[in-house]
DNA sequence: AGTATATCTGGACGGCGTAAAGATCATCTT
DNA sequence: AAGATGATCTTTACGCCGTCCAGATATACT
């Protein structure tokens, strides 16, 4: 829609150092995992001094948290695009359920600066709990789509939460080698995920239809 | 069964410093919570040098990991209690959930420390899914009792990893201030836990029986 | 008693997050 | 066009970190 630069931050020194920091912690996250990922680390990788970070990120931890909000912003989009893909209104909750843990899997350094701000914070970023399309959202408007009653809001809430807390659990477990024979036995690692997930309630109910 | 020290590893200049290391880190742990867990930090903590904790312990990580076996240890008994405590067969479930999560929300700094060394490894402790009163086995042994047919090993699998997944995943969310107004809304922490349990197949339903 | 050995201290190294001061360069004002 | 302004980046420095090494110290074995 626009020509050229004209209403970015304006690139002065380096061009747009706040996305090449970005651009580099991602790059650091899945060639060394999130322990390599130093403030010094990413402004070694981009090129610039130490000191160079601080004047696009207050901190260690804002650069992390503008990592983590791409994250999300990936994580909503491949929940959308499987939301879109399921057939049936039935498999829906299940192509989100494992759609969230197929990202997680996939993107596991990625999927662990998401939620370590929060857990700080104790407190979710509000573009992933509130926004219209943000994942919690999705999941929610899933369930409704699947007979669950939008009326009865605290069921619907603890319905919500409860999906999302079996996918975010099985996304940290399923890593273990513990589950290596169960998944070899199941043919696939995505079966293993859709067995776990038959077991909950919550992804294989009606939901009152 | 014996006398005093006899088989100990041995008191030498400090008394018995593993130990007080151990204690050191998790008064720490409590008072200033994880991100100030150092080893330089415990060593001042339990009065030692910062050089002191090498000869007990191969490096910081094994350390961690003698405090997370702790954890798991009082975990174990949180649960036994809890499968004690339950009436019927079908609270049982719902009550080893609960006290999972409890436990977690408890003890929310040592429940990270338990897990953190796992993520690395991408394997859990053996005392945790192999021996005997490990709280896998009590989850999949209550499931069992709760009706599960323990001839079809797979399934049985399933369901206990699907019962783990759903009570960690609640264990990681139920700490961010989203759900606080769910939380006042049913009463009180717990009716907000087993509300999110009560969506949850695995920890309702009736396995067959 | 005397030697070996396990335990602890002190000092050092490089890496970390971050703050302060100075250099550099695009933009704005006139 | 020229100089002022202010954002961007570098240099330097501080204290903390995990870890290693050399030396001191206290215990245990013979």
């Amino acid at each position: 829609m626009r020509e050229t630069a004209a209403a970015e931050p304006r690139p002065y020194h380096h061009g747009d150092l706040s996305r090449a920091l970005i651009d580099a912690a991602r790059r650091l996250l899945e060639s060394e995992g999130p322990s390599a990922l130093s403030l010094r680390a990413v402004a070694r990788e981009a090129g610039v001094s130490p000191a160079a970070p601080y004047h696009h990120f207050k901190d260690k931890g804002e650069l992390l948290e503008a990592v983590a909000t791409e994250g999300w912003d990936m994580l909503n989009d491949s929940l959308s695009a499987a939301r879109k893909s399921a057939h049936s209104v039935k498999d829906k909750l299940t192509a989100l359920g494992v759609a969230y843990v197929v990202f997680a899997r996939q993107n596991p350094s990625l999927y662990r600066i998401m939620y370590d701000g929060s857990r700080n914070k104790e407190e979710l970023p509000s573009h992933v709990h509130m926004e219209d399309d943000s994942a919690y959202c999705q999941v929610r408007d899933t369930l409704v789509e699947a007979g669950a009653d939008p009326a009865d809001e605290i069921a619907l809430e603890l319905a919500t939460t409860a999906a999302w807390c079996a996918a975010h659990g099985l996304a940290e477990m399923a890593s273990f080698k513990q589950f290596d024979t169960l998944k070899t036995a199941l043919g696939s690692e995505e079966a293993f995920l859709r067995g776990v997930f038959e077991h909950m309630k919550i992804f294989a109910d009606d939901h009152g239809k």
